[in-house]
Order: structure tokens, then sequence, then C-alpha cells
DNA sequence: CGGTTGGTTGAGCTGTATCAAAAGATGTGG
DNA sequence: CCACATCTTTTGATACAGCTCAACCAACCG
């Protein structure tokens, strides 16, 4: 059963709102596939032919892209109920790998854009989508223009809290299932000063890492304060 | 005439493809409304309540946001067929601003929502074009990673190259209306820092500055080498 | 023709990339 | 189940690039 997480551009209401019905999950139910992967599995590469459109149930994928210099720039981490499949005159633009097991759904992209044409109302729930697709882009581009190292990890603790507990910032301790490298290539940073970030935060008393794929916030009205100090 | 430009994920056509049908285009008209507005004219602001949708006819207008700071990030430079009018939860998420004196159209956001929802084929034209602004968010956001400050400004120039004459870059002089600060707002960059990258591209003889807003792009082939040197 | 805004130039400082090496995980096969 | 080989992460020392602050210059405006 696909989802979609999003906030909606003219609603007040906010958090995880689009709910698809009962009919519109069974349209794309009709024309989807169910697959499981293990973690690390390729879906598909940059520039290979697009045929498919994947919606995650379950699971998390890093969605990256190679630059000409060798080096791999980490575009977005998606989460269940988000959609990925971006492409450009059908090709993909980016490469995307599982980094924990997956349980994902795929449309033809074929078969989704005609379906969408018949059904408005779903369609416009996939452009709320898109559009709160975009704005997070947007406001990632803002924040990454900061230069100092600590700001810019605190961001991305503040942007995992409020997605692995959308109850944002309550339940103190969060998994980041991707290596530092991954998180390095995701806020542009390299992973040195992903490394040092981390012991700055620590230092600071704002989040200490258990482990590799575990952080604790001891402060989040400090973190929240850092990742606002733009 | 409200228009739109975006490259289609789907289709093999590349360039400013998407064209809106005579049927379309009335639908549109029906509901918008005409606008001139001279030059730094401020069309909305950040967190106000959003009503309107705006496609761009002519000339050019920048999204900003302001940060807790006091400073300001240029989110886009918005051209003719572009819409802007992002919102979130019923307030605009940026402020906008004309660059130039610009014709807009202006469509209730309500009202546009209903049109979308009835027709399927029209909405999913909108859908094109946000998925085309979402490939160009991520694509800026990858880019902006460059540490180097000449490898971000011929980002930009050969950004702007590309719009201004969209024969790419063959239109050796290329008009930047917008201020040095706008654009140091946008690549990320003190404008101290835009200025000595400006003087770094003439030494490299890639591109000279004519006066403050024209740009003569000297050796096409090297620029892109830069912008692609990543 | 002054005043104001916006842009360029200069000097010093801060902080991150880089390179290298050590320490810590992870996974494999015996 | 352990031991080894491999990969990842951390830590350390250094260099360099852009930011800041400030002064200077140019353009635009009434």
């Amino acid at each position: 059963m696909p989802g979609l997480r999003a906030t909606p551009f003219l609603d007040a209401t906010d958090g995880d709102a689009i709910v698809l019905t009962d009919q519109q999950r069974a349209d794309l139910a009709h024309i989807g596939t169910r697959l499981r992967v293990p973690r690390r599995t390729l879906i598909y590469e940059q520039e290979s032919e697009a045929r498919w459109i994947y919606a995650i149930v379950d699971g998390v994928v890093k969605s990256y892209h190679a630059l000409p210099s060798g080096k791999r720039s980490v575009a977005a981490f998606l989460f269940p109920r988000d959609l990925f499949g971006l492409a450009k005159s059908g090709r993909y633009v980016n490469s995307t790998q599982s980094v924990t097991p997956a349980t994902l759904y795929r449309f033809p992209i074929g078969d989704l854009a005609v379906l969408l044409k018949q059904r408005g109302d779903l369609q416009f729930k996939f452009l709320l989508k898109v559009t709160h697709e975009l704005r997070e882009a947007q406001r990632r581009a803002i924040l990454i223009n900061r230069r100092d190292a600590a700001g810019r990890l605190a961001m991305f603790v503040d942007f995992m809290a409020e997605r692995a507990n959308h109850s944002a910032l309550r339940g103190l301790t969060v998994t980041l299932p991707m290596s530092r490298s991954d998180i390095a290539a995701f806020v542009g940073l390299s992973p040195a000063s992903v490394s040092r970030a981390i012991a700055s935060l620590a230092l600071r008393g704002l989040a200490v890492f258990d482990g590799r794929h575990h952080v604790r916030i001891l402060d989040p009205a400090g973190l929240k304060k850092l990742v606002a100090a733009v």
C-alpha cells in the first residue's frame, strides 16, 4: 500500500498530511509491483533508461550523483512514503541505492502518467508531493551554504530527527542508518570534518553519538538554535 | 498569455518543451489577472498569506529568503515562463521582488487548484514544471557544494547563458540584470569574493565583464570545463 | 554637483580540505 | 568461534581559500 508524505501548500494543517483514499491506493496498486531489496542494493543507475517511479513503503534509500571528478554527492535520503525516480528526457538523473533493507512499490512510468491524467485528484496529491520536495530542496540549498561544519551537521541531525520520530526531537535518540561518508557527501563536508563536527557537538553538550548509528540529543533547544544560526 | 518552461521527464525532446494548448491558455487566462510591475517591486513577502500563484510573461524576478541572522539568501532567479508562489500551509516561504520591470500573470491559488483537478492534462503540465524545478534545485544544491569561488561564478554565468539565449553559449554576450550582491547571495559567496572571482575569470581568459550587467564569454569550452570540474 | 548606494581592492584571520597514519569495525574463511 | 584482511572512522599537522573589516573608487540620483 503506497503512501505519500508532504505538507500541502494550501491547508494550514501541517506534518504528514497527504492521505490517499482507498480507491487511489487501489488504482496505484493495480499498476504497481511490490518488491523487497536487501541493503546496499543498487536500484538504478544515473543515465540509465527511466522506466519506473518508486515509492518507499519501508526502509531508507539514498539518491546520489557521481560527478566528473569521481566524487559522489548525495542528493537526498529517502524514507517511507517518499517517491523517487526523478528523470530528465527519459533518463534517471541520479543513482539510487538502498541504505537499509527496503520495501518498495514500483510503477511503470508510462502507466503512471496515464493514470494521473485520468485521476485529477490523485495527480493533485502527486503535485503536492513534488512541491513539498521542491520546498525541501530549496531549504537545504540555503542551509548548506553555511560554512561551519558543526552547523551543517546540526542541520542534518535535526533533519533526521524530524523524519524518524516525527514527534520532532522528543524521541531523544535518533538512528542514522547511513555511513559517515554518506553524511559527509550529503552535507558537503569531508568525512574528516564530519568526524570533527561530531566531536564539536558533543563538546558543546548538544548531542552525543553512541556507536556508528545512534545520536542522543541532549539539548534540543540548543541544537535548534545552532541550526537556525544562519 | 501564460506559458511554462521545463524539460519533461519522459520524452526525449529537450529544451523548452512544455507547450500549452489554446484551450489551456484560455482556461488559465480566465481565472488569472495580468499585471505589470516596475523594477524592484516587492511582489510578496515571506510568511504572508499565500493567495496567488504567479507566472512570468516578461522580466526577471528574484526569490529570496531572509535568514534569522539578517542575511538574505537568493533561492532562485525567475524568468519568462517560470512559475512562482511556493507556499507551505498557506504562507509563502520566500519573498519575491522584480529585478527588472516585469509582466506577470496571477492566479488565485484556490481557483487554480480547482481548475487543475478538473483538467488532468493541464495539471500534468504543471506537474512536469514542478518536477523540472525540483531537478534544477537538486542540481544547484550539488554544484553549490564546491568551495572555489571561480567555479561557482562560472556555474552562474553558464546558468544565465543557458536561459538568456537558449542557444547555449553561442550568443557570446549575456546580460545579468541583477546586482553583484544578488549574485553573491545566490551562489553563496561574499560580494567581495564574487568580485575577485570575476577578476579570476578574466585572468584565465574565460569571460570578461563589460560594465555591471554584461559578460562576454571568450572561451565557452573552457568555461564549461570549469563548471564541470566538480 | 554633492550625496548615497553599490562595487572593488587590500590585509589579516579563521576554519576546512588535504594528506597521512593510527585505531576501530566489519566480514570472511578456516 | 576466532584470526586475519579489509574497509571505515578518527586523529594529527599543514596549507590555502574565502570571510571579515575597512578604505577606496565608480556610478547613479536627485
